[in-house]
RNA sequence: GGGGCGGUAGCUCAGCAGGUAGAGCAACGGCCUUUUAAGCCGUGGGUCGCGGGUUCGAAUCCCGCCCGCCUCACCA
């Protein structure tokens, strides 16, 4: 791990040199006050003539980026939080300790302090002359090369703060994340939501159908479930009267890792007290409409090589009529288990044995209809045995009152009309776990405080899920989940 | 877990009819006071992912392993 290439030992003994002369490394005495945009931003329309007549000087602090010497002159690029602004000193102009320092002491990636005025080159390229210059922090690591940058995805998800340094796309990325959670945020309190923070180390990982992460509590000497999703909790608030509530956090399932799917992702869960799953749907609509506008102006958007169009009302598709016209079925076939069974096997996407029917749709869906949901689409009517936690449909009490929202062949959210008579609930609890016996590793799990709990009363409530990972690889046009979570899981480096 | 592709200098990549490793950038030395992929001259730098095998000889061929990406299956 500790490597001493040439390179490195050229940097360390150049910093070495700097102690030695008395001059102070690491030092934390420099304080910018402006940055790199700001300028752009000040001086955008000033001409070279007006430029000379300012006397004003600036400070600004951030890393050397490219650097171009030429005998007793260089020009480098400066960048900071904000962006970049080049640089320059010059025998003359500059004192001599900053023509030396750089000549003798300087690369790029190292971190400098600047102050001086501002000038337009005979390109027109707006620079600050350099007064004084100082190294803050020495890189004793180079960059990646100048013009291809860093390409290993390897590296760059290992080491992003690398990436960041050197791709201005990926530093673009996690702002617009920080800018839709933010966003997210205002959308629901704006509308009166509470946001809430529930365990996420729990003692039954419930809400749920996926395999959790275990760990140990050692005082209570009891293991304890990461969180697979927050709604049990959500839910037990709805009945403490909180009557709308959202939470922003982070999931755990213990499942595969794909370019859909990071061991631990961000959900927004929202529940809403005295509202069905068709009050939902338009507020989704509403929400996504509103992030597209506030994050890039407008209702449609690119990715990959779909037009995205999120113009509301969007298409609602029954899961069953959806399965009916992808996978070729008619509506009396749809009707016959064997029928059904068949196709499956024929698609190869028949689940364990014993599943019930429902789960068997749900595969079929899957595997037939998602890829060919690109424009916003709700799928609605779930089958009962798929959906242990939602309301049963009022005319056909073998599906409930669900829908998933799919962009871009993907599942967005997940939301439904609560299932709150506790009886029913014990029910599906008791059928899961029958299911579980039956092979299902997935089944919920039976969770007796969540039916004393209904059995306060819950009021009627609809709720919903949104994986925002997948929402901001549709805002980012990211084609990997990894391009949007900072630190990715990866295996560890070996040694 | 199955299938495909990849791992060569700090970075980006060539080299794979087997004959002891190369370019550009970066680094180092020199020239150059408005460059921006600055330019010109010169120099150094590699356990060719790891371990076996075949061969007189392996970055190159064979086997195993590690790591990554894509893809399929489960999940959001």
């Amino acid at each position: 791990m500790i490597e001493e290439n040439e390179q490195i030992q050229v940097r360390k003994k150049k910093l070495t040199a700097l102690k030695e002369r008395g001059v102070r490394t690491y030092a934390n005495d420099f304080f910018p006050l402006h940055t790199a945009a700001e300028l752009h931003q000040r001086f955008a329309a000033a001409t070279t003539e007006e430029l000379e007549k300012r006397e004003e000087t600036f400070s600004l602090a951030g890393r050397i980026m490219s650097l171009r010497y030429f005998g007793k002159a260089a020009f480098f690029h400066l960048q900071d939080r904000s962006g970049q602004i080049q640089v320059y000193v010059r025998q003359g102009d500059s004192p001599p300790e900053a023509v030396t320092l750089l000549k003798e002491s300087l690369d790029v990636g190292d971190l400098v302090g600047v102050t001086g005025p501002v000038f337009r080159t005979r390109t027109g390229e707006l620079t600050i002359k350099a007064t004084t210059l100082r190294l803050l922090s020495k890189a004793l690591r180079p960059l990646p090369e100048k013009w291809h940058g860093l390409q290993d995805v390897e590296v760059r998800y290992r080491q992003r703060y690398l990436d960041l340094i050197v791709n201005p796309q990926v530093r673009d990325t996690f702002r617009k994340r920080a800018k839709l959670t933010q966003l997210i945020r205002q959308f629901f309190i704006e509308r009166d939501f509470l946001e809430v923070e529930t365990p996420i180390m729990q003692s039954l990982a419930g809400g749920a159908l996926a395999k959790p992460f275990i760990t140990h509590h050692r005082t209570l000497d009891i293991d304890l479930y990461l969180r697979i999703a927050p709604e049990l909790f959500l839910k037990r608030l709805i009945v403490s009267g909180v009557d709308r509530v959202f939470e922003l956090g982070r999931n755990f399932r213990n499942e595969g890792i794909s370019t859909k799917h990071n061991p631990e992702y961000t959900m927004l869960e929202f529940y809403q007290a005295y509202a069905t799953y068709e009050h939902m749907m338009m507020l989704t609509e509403e929400l996504l409409v509103f992030l597209a506008q506030e994050l890039q102006g407008g209702s449609r958007l690119t990715y990959g090589e779909h037009e995205i169009d999120l113009t509301p009302p969007w298409r609602r598709l029954g899961m069953v009529e959806a399965v009916c016209e992808y996978a070729g079925l008619s509506a009396e076939e749809i009707e016959r288990e064997d029928v059904v069974r068949a196709k499956a096997r024929e698609l190869g996407v028949l689940p364990y044995a014993a599943a019930p029917l429902g789960k068997v749709i749900e595969e079929l869906f899957g595997a037939v209809v998602e890829p060919h949901l690109i424009q916003p689409t709700f799928v609605v009517s779930y089958p009962v045995e798929v959906s242990p936690l939602a309301r049963r449909n009022d005319a056909d009490p073998r599906f409930v009152d669900r829908f998933e929202l799919y962009i871009a062949g993907r599942e967005l959210a997940n939301a439904f009309s609560e299932l709150n008579d506790p009886e029913d609930q014990l029910q599906r609890f008791l059928e899961q776990l029958r299911e579980r016996e039956a092979g299902d590793e997935e089944a919920h799990a039976l969770d007796e405080d969540y039916i004393r709990a209904l059995e306060y009363g819950m009021p009627p409530t609809a709720g919903e899920g949104i994986g925002i990972d997948r929402l901001v690889m549709l805002f980012t046009n990211s084609p990997s989940i990894r391009d949007v979570i900072l630190f990715p899981q990866m295996r560890p480096e070996k040694k």
